[in-house]
RNA sequence: GUGAGUAUAGCUCAGUUGGCAGAGCACCAGGUUGUGGCCCUGGGGGUCGUGGGUUCAAGUCCCACUACUCACCCCA
């Protein structure tokens, strides 16, 4: 029996770091008042294909999508924003006072796998309403930063863009196509798709050819509206005052058809092609289109397997106690279970019948701090032999006095 | 969906002009009859991805399929 393609099991080795990571979110979003909100993995199709937008890659052909047992098109969520926002208009939330919300969780895309990328994969993302400062922008920018700078992530850039609103994009648009229109027979023929499909594609194009003419077509900011130009602008202000180093990247093209205005990545060349650790901008639109009420909205997501993968790891085993017994398990069992309860330390209780020599080199391996024997000797003499691994000294203690040896020894 | 590369022990990989399937690590046991790490000795483990073909003989050559990897596309 195999996995499926583009699915991974998470073992125990790697746990240790997606802890971190988890952790780590955790305690940088509590300082800046955001809080977790879980929604589920499942929802109706039309969520996605209404919030990402029917003309985009994911909702075209990534979407794990299926007809559940009444008949309703459902929809493995491919990203969490679409989710969050219908959460927020039907529970109300903006009545709360915390506006501010996390998630972290899985997200699948029916993709072809390669470095980077899977089709489970895990999002830590981010979700501010109701705010429509430019302020927020930059301490959107900040949290995600601060959060990968104590995940000890180094060579980490930050690109931004404006792709404007619904009210000037679309004259970008039309001039972008028909720039392009006058080099159509020497574009590529990806290019030549993108250009009825989504003419900003090319200005990301990596054929040699296709940049050089992109090099020379209309710029964005020649064509945003005054609304759009001066916020962004703002923007970069904030960045600048709070100490955020960003370049500005005007091919820059979110996939998602929500954005609006205020654009980022958070890139990293450690990862081959897919180098975007973390992504996000402004969705002025989003939650009306949804069916709330006009409200502004802006956030980012991190994929947790690219962060963990440029994470530094020493993943060291904790047991602080093996037994090794080697008959009479109940009573390594309840020494154990004694100790756990009044010392809040890590046990681990062999009940397989091994050599004495196989226990100690299990306890070695798992890293023991203490390893207990207790064999027939030390069931006679009513003792128990406590050995200190990392200094190699043993000592028998009379079996009533294990345990509050044992929690002196700590205190 | 497209392209390229790879597929041999649990893992990482050797395997020459086609001629008895190997190493390191890991695991188990012994050396030390009840004591880990270092060392020494031994052991268990393989439909050589699957199916066909060529050949006296195929891990090796040919064909097909499948899986994985990387890249394109796209994205976190």
């Amino acid at each position: 029996m195999d996995i499926l393609r583009g699915f991974k099991d998470i073992l125990p080795q790697e746990i240790k770091r997606w802890q971190k990571l988890e952790e780590t979110a955790r305690e940088t979003l509590k300082l800046f008042g955001y809080k977790e909100m879980r929604t589920p993995l499942l929802e109706k199709t039309s969520l996605f294909s209404r919030g990402v937008g029917e003309a985009t890659d994911i909702v075209e052909k990534e979407m794990y999508t299926f007809l559940d047992k009444g008949g309703e098109s459902v929809t493995l969520r491919p990203e969490g924003t679409a989710g969050v926002v219908r959460a927020y208009i039907n529970n109300h939330l903006e009545n709360s006072p915390f506006r501010k919300f996390y998630y972290i969780g899985p997200m699948f895309r029916y993709e072809r796998p390669q470095k980077g990328r899977l089709r489970q994969f895990h999002q830590i993302g981010v979700e501010a309403f109701g705010i429509q400062d430019s302020a927020l922008d930059a301490e959107i920018v900040y949290i995600d930063k601060i959060m990968l700078d104590k995940l000890g992530l180094t060579d980490l850039r930050i690109e931004i863009n404006n792709i404007g609103c619904p009210d000037c994009r679309p004259k970008y648009l039309k001039s972008l196509k028909s720039y392009f229109e006058k080099y159509k027979e020497k574009l590529c023929d990806d290019c030549k798709k993108r250009l009825n499909r989504n003419p900003l594609r090319i200005l990301d194009c990596k054929n040699k050819t296709c940049k050089s003419i992109a090099s020379n077509a209309p710029k964005i900011h020649e064509f945003v509206c005054d609304g759009c130009k001066t916020h962004y602008e703002a923007v970069k202000k904030n960045l600048i005052k709070i100490g955020i180093k960003f370049e500005e990247n005007p091919h820059l093209v979110r996939g998602l058809d929500y954005y609006t205005k205020f654009v980022f990545e958070i890139i990293t060349d450690k990862l081959g092609a897919q180098g975007t650790v973390s992504a996000g901008g402004r969705y002025d639109n989003l939650v009306e289109q949804l069916g709330g009420k006009p409200t502004p909205g802006i956030g980012f997501a991190s994929g947790c397997e690219r962060l963990i993968e440029l994470m530094n790891y020493n993943e060291e085993q904790d047991i602080d106690y093996y037994f090794a017994c080697m008959e009479d398990y109940t009573t390594c069992l309840k020494l154990a279970k004694e100790l756990t309860d009044k010392s809040n330390k890590s046990v681990y209780v062999e009940y397989e019948s091994r050599s004495l020599k196989s226990m100690m080199k299990k306890a070695n391996k798992m890293n023991a701090n203490f390893a207990v024997i207790y064999g027939e000797n030390e069931r006679k003499n009513g003792i128990v032999i406590v050995k200190d691994m990392k200094k190699s000294t043993q000592e028998e203690i009379k079996i009533e006095k294990f345990l509050e040896n044992e929690v002196k020894r700590w205190q």
